[in-house]
DNA sequence: TGCATATTCAACCATTTGGTTGACGAACAA
DNA sequence: TTGTTCGTCAACCAAATGGTTGAATATGCA
């Protein structure tokens, strides 16, 4: 339930993940393409691209050799709402909210 | 700068922290009430209430024994922020929004 | 076929994280 | 003074995290 918050947020902790994101939004790119900037190993690199595949904000499809890797936006909603609207309903559930952010944007 | 990305993310990842920064919308709180609900150490919250004040989501002020805890909302803003620049998301069903929002408020 | 490329897997390692317990100091109350 | 409550500190622990390397698998190309 709150799964999903706990894998997305921490996936965001991570400053490698979120470069990562933001070169994913210029374009789709293979594993060994999102791997060359940074200074660490390729298998490195993959994990990453596991986490964050698993947190729902990428997605990867492999096409021949070549695994190409998605930006997934809807993931990164349920975060965003939650942050967003943190504050403004003091008399709110929020486990309630959780739960509500969680069916909805899983359809 | 994405040092505090890196903090306000991860220690946004657990959910006792969120549950804690939940709590402390509805009011401020001394340690020991922000710990009773939860099936930990005392010890133990009050470090999750170190991580929050590290990443500015809370801050903490020792009157007498007691030390009040309270919520910072606009630490969420820098991440919030940074959320916003990937906001290329469809948006919620609203329709399904208000109905939740409509369902809590009466309760 | 044989070789190069793309990616993951498996084992390993150091560090961090989230928890415990018991001792401790500071502030109140008797 | 004595005792109680509030909260942190220190030491410890198990599990998770983020990295490495080398082997393995799968695909494409000559």
């Amino acid at each position: 339930m709150s799964q999903s918050l706990d894998t997305t947020f921490a996936a965001l902790a991570d400053p490698t993940r979120r470069a990562i994101l933001s070169m994913l939004l210029e374009d789709d790119m293979a594993v060994t393409d999102v791997a060359e900037p940074f200074e660490m190993s390729l298998a490195a690199v993959s994990k990453h691209l596991v986490i964050l595949t698993k947190a729902g904000l990428i997605s990867q499809e492999k096409r021949g050799r070549v695994k190409w890797c998605k930006i997934e936006p809807n993931a990164m909603k349920e975060a965003s709402v939650w942050m967003q609207s943190f504050g403004q309903f003091e008399e709110l559930d929020m486990d309630a909210f959780e739960r509500f952010l969680e069916a909805e944007l899983e359809g």
